[in-house]
RNA sequence: GCCCAGAUGGCGGAAUCGGUAGACGCGUUGGUCUCAAACACCAAUAUCGAAAGAUGUGCCGGUUCGAUCCCGGCUCUGGGUACCA
């Protein structure tokens, strides 16, 4: 009987599913294991055979850990919010919920055929209201808590109103979007709206101001990649950075707790040092800088302190308040114009054309170490949104500063021993501190720096700068909060009513708010985001229910919030819901939560390492502080996989003829390289009929061939339609097996690396199923397996590979187990094995790879039930050991020709073997022995003399 | 610019602790089977060389009896990030 995948994978397919085999529960008996895909965005264009990489990847340990008897949880499910279903719609009017459900059933009928073993009982959808009624449950929360720096956690915001009520919010440490303060007097004298406002500076999940790219033509706001030399991709019109009020979360509140959780999971440490890097831990020191001949002062952020006495100007970001406050009457005109110049570059043009820009205010800073008065400058270089948006220049010792002063004319003292500041500015924080103060002038205050390192001086300045009250030590985060609201129609509508201008809660017990129906996609006239399209779409208050727009009256019945949430929102949390899918009374209960805890491993594209896994993180670790999670960190584990690339190939035609020349004489002619289908190219050899079949301007082309072949040329690209090198898996299940498709996955190179898809390459692990399953059955049908026991080496070479395997699947070192197969496949073949011992092992080991063929032979050796629940193959050292231990000799560590040594012979009896071995007097001639090394078993290494 | 990762045959990639570099697969070449092709099987396949042998893991140098592996410097490729003071 041949090897017939055709007939064997789907009767096993539908057997998994008649049997649930792959569902699970909570069970006490067995240690948990949580494996997790990052859920799949379903596009229209299906799956290619890039896609499935990691889901393989997670199955193979998914199906391991089961063996080795580990409750395995391993959902699937569908991140169904985004914007091309949306912009699909608005292109055709096709509602985006269609083309969704297309999209997933599609992806779902490309999935099965692979042998997942996913418990599909579980799939979410985010675009479901069953959940993202738990989204919009989760952005309440957020809302209805403030975060408490001392306690570093999440706290109930009514905490922070008795607080208010009683002290009001002197010496309160929490964070802020800005600082306030106010006496409880105060805080109770204000009516609702002020309160309401107040409150948003300290809510996790707020209403902020902030600077969008803002078009006024089209009525949106632009992400920077829509917007081009400051007009709009789409219609060209004119953008400006504008303030606006968005939806945000205060993720940076929860920036050190980002950052020290890197250090308890295991995460590659090139993705922990990107996720430092985006959080941006900076220790430095706030120093108070009063201006000259005025009562106002301002505060600086700089990481170099020891640099106070190199300071010969200051500069003041253009959007920073302080502005309008140290501009003169004389400079008032030109700081203006230069404001109007700054409002009017997108963030994208200051990114491209990085000139020096600025322009002088008129007033002087009093710098509290020399008692100089440094002019205050305004530029662009310098950012509202980091540090105080005010920094000290010292151009000896930071290239921008150094820049503006050359082309501003403005002084510089170097301060480091032997720094050469002529050319460049010396910004490496090594050397011996001088000029500090200098020595040409009279000291103001008793403090000097000379002599010190760069670490001391900073070390220090900051004792200083503490002890007589200049400023304080602060740290800093680049960590931005994340802008939570889009004006889109696809996505989580918020829950959140407007009574006079206050946002409302819409009480949980209401919640899901659905998305209600709209006509048009687009935004509306008057510029409202697409909600605005909706004619049922306002809050009855006491009525608790959604009703229509036309009974707005601003007394019983309200507006609902227009903005949507964005992608990030449904896939903070789904991780969580997949312990608990279908709950409708909590996100998930608190059974589910202790027993799943959190995803052991987690493996999805190294793309998000800044986007969704910090989002994430920021969301479990709130939900952690109120108890629904129950582990600060949500993935112990991840895994990157890497993309699976095109390889393309090309026809090369003759310039203005329809005339292909093969690959080895295109030089010959000047032709122009085109992408063609590699579908109907065949270890890089053309279909010649096929391509003239494939388009009609190619019907009736002719070729130049070389060995009455076409040969193309081929490159190594991004798998995608317009350079036709997309390989479909169906195709591939078809003509070779889901399990030919795994293995060859697995064995094309390490997963978390990028290689390119050649299908010629999948007769290889073809080949080997096949003689895999003629390992095991007979001409009749029959298994061949016998009892007696299996031989010695027949034991070592399976023990070699359990060994191998097990080890393999820990590391995810999957391309060498296949390879390791393979030999022992061989060997086995070789020997005539026949031993059940050993095919009853084989069987289960490639359970994880080749879950079908594993199954099929599992019952052909006479069991019942699935193979996913037989044990795990235990390993036995014994069977590896030798009688002898082979080993090379080598002169001057070059090694020559094998001994072979019983086991446990002592050093000295081999080195006298190997220097009294004929072979040895060969390349001992000329030389003395100066010493002989021995390794046991590996290496016995003469050192040779003249 | 800064941070991270990588560079090994014609190709994808092995070498898990510093010990025979190139496992395994593809491709290529030769052979067996076949009227023939396909399939299958066997053999060879880093480079130079008839061979003995020599040279080889991006480049230069170092440590070591011995380096793909460790150290210093450089080149290139991929990814991230960007006036973050």
């Amino acid at each position: 009987m041949e090897y017939n995948f055709r007939d064997i994978e789907p009767k096993w397919q539908k057997a998994w599913v008649e049997n649930k085999t792959y569902q699970v529960a909570e069970n006490g008996d067995k240690p948990k294991y949580y494996v997790l895909n990052m859920f799949p965005y379903p596009s229209g264009a299906g799956l290619h055979v890039g896609h499935p990489l990691g889901y393989i990847a997670s199955d193979i340990y998914a199906r391991f850990k089961r063996l080795q008897g580990f409750n395995v949880l391993n959902p699937m499910g569908y991140d169904a919010y985004g914007l091309p279903a949306e912009q699909y719609a608005i292109q055709t009017g096709q509602h985006p919920e269609v083309t969704t459900v297309q999209n997933i059933n599609r992806y779902r009928e490309q999935l099965d055929k692979i042998g997942f073993s996913f418990d599909w009982s579980r799939e979410v959808r985010t675009c479901s209201p069953e959940y993202y009624k738990w989204t919009q449950w989760a952005f309440q929360k957020m809302f209805n808590s403030f975060f408490c720096n001392k306690e570093q956690k999440a706290l109930p915001i009514e905490v922070l109103i008795k607080h208010f009520e009683t002290e009001g919010n002197p010496g309160l440490d929490v964070a802020q979007s800005e600082p306030l303060t106010f006496t409880a007097d105060e805080w109770n004298s204000w009516d609702e709206k002020k309160k309401s406002d107040v409150l948003m500076n300290y809510r996790i999940a707020f209403l902020g101001e902030t600077m969008v790219n803002w078009c006024p033509k089209l009525g949106t706001v632009l992400a920077n990649d829509e917007v081009i030399d400051g007009v709009s991709e789409r219609g060209g019109y004119p953008v400006e950075q504008k303030k606006m009020r968005q939806w945000c979360l205060r993720v940076s509140a929860y920036s050190q707790r980002l950052l020290d959780g890197l250090d308890s999971i295991q995460w590659s440490d090139s993705i922990k040092e990107t996720q430092r890097n985006w959080i941006g831990r900076s220790e430095g020191t706030e120093v108070e800088f009063q201006i000259a001949d005025s009562d106002e002062h301002f505060t600086i952020f700089t990481t170099r302190a020891d640099t106070m006495f190199g300071v010969t100007f200051m500069v003041l970001a253009p959007e920073s308040e302080l502005v309008q406050k140290v501009t003169t009457a004389e400079q008032k005109k030109e700081v203006d114009e230069y404001i109007k110049y700054v409002k009017g570059r997108t963030e994208r043009e200051r990114m491209i054309d990085r000139k020096v820009t600025g322009v002088f205010s008129g007033s002087y800073a009093i710098n509290p170490f020399t008692g100089e008065k440094n002019p205050i400058w305004i530029s662009e270089y310098v950012l509202a949104g980091y540090g105080t948006g005010a920094i000290m220049a010292v151009p000896a010792h930071d290239s921008r500063d150094y820049a503006f002063a050359k082309h501003f004319n403005l002084p510089i003292i170097p301060l480091v021993e032997g720094a050469d500041v002529s050319e460049e500015s010396y910004d490496a924080k090594e050397g011996i501190v001088t000029n500090s103060p200098r020595k040409d002038v009279k000291p103001y205050i008793d403090f000097s720096l000379n002599g010190l390192t760069i670490k001391e001086a900073i070390a220090a300045t900051k004792k200083y700068v503490k002890e007589h009250n200049l400023g304080r030590v602060k740290v800093n985060y680049r960590l931005r909060d994340a802008i939570f609201s889009r004006q889109r129609y696809w996505g989580e509508p918020f829950p959140v009513y407007y009574k006079n201008g206050i946002p409302c809660m819409i009480p949980e017990e209401c919640l899901p708010i659905k998305l209600p129906q709209v006509e048009k996609f687009l935004p509306t006239e008057t510029g409202e985001p697409p909600l605005g399209n909706a004619t049922v779409w306002a809050w009855d208050e006491a009525n608790r229910k959604i009703v229509e727009n036309s009974k707005i009256d601003n007394k019983t019945v309200f507006p609902i919030e227009l903005f949507t949430m964005p992608g990030f929102a449904g896939s903070s949390a789904y991780y969580l819901r997949y312990m608990d899918p279908h709950n409708d009374k909590a996100l998930l209960s608190p059974e589910a939560a202790n027993y799943w805890q959190n995803v052991d491993l987690y493996v999805g594209g190294s793309e998000h390492a800044t986007g969704h896994l910090i989002y994430s993180r920021f969301w479990n670790k709130f939900l952690y502080d109120y108890g629904f999670s129950v582990k600060d960190e949500p993935f112990q584990k991840l895994i990157n996989q890497g993309m699976i690339q095109g390889r393309s190939n090309f026809v090369y035609r003759i310039k203005d003829t329809n005339t292909f020349v093969s690959l080895g004489l295109k030089d010959n002619y000047d032709t122009t390289p085109i992408h063609v289908d590699v579908n109907i190219v065949s270890g890089d050899v053309l279909d010649v009929e096929a391509f003239k079949a494939w388009r009609p301007e190619y019907n009736n082309a002719e070729f130049i061939l070389e060995d009455g072949k076409y040969v193309c040329g081929w490159a190594v690209e991004k798998m995608s339609k317009s350079m036709f090198n997309v390989v479909n898996p169906d195709m591939i299940v078809e003509r070779f097996g889901a399990d030919t498709l795994r293995l060859y996955e697995m064995f094309l190179g390490p997963v978390e690396q990028s290689k390119p898809w050649d299908t010629n390459g999948i007769d290889g692990c073809h080949r080997f199923l096949k003689k895999f399953w003629n390992f095991f059955v007979g001409q009749d049908d029959k298994v061949v397996a016998t009892d007696a026991p299996a031989s010695k080496e027949e034991l070592k070479s399976l023990h070699t590979l359990i060994k191998k395997v097990t080890g393999d699947i820990e590391q995810f070192s999957y391309n060498t187990s296949v390879a390791a197969f393979m030999v022992c496949l061989n060997e086995l073949t070789k020997m005539k094995s026949t031993s059940r011992e050993v095919k009853e092992a084989l069987v289960v080991l490639i359970a994880p790879f080749c879950p079908h063929i594993a199954e099929e032979l599992y019952h052909l050796l006479g069991h019942s039930g699935t193979v996913c629940d037989a044990p795990w193959p235990a390993f036995n050292e014994e069977h590896l050991k030798e009688d002898n231990m082979k080993m090379m000799v080598a002169f001057n560590g070059k090694a020559r020709f094998p001994m072979e040594f019983p086991v446990g012979t002592d050093n000295a009896a081999i080195e006298k073997a190997a220097l009294e071995n004929p072979q040895s007097a060969k390349w001992m001639e000329g030389f003395t022995v100066a010493k002989v090394i021995v390794v046991p078993g590996k290496m016995i290494n003469v050192v040779l003399k003249k």
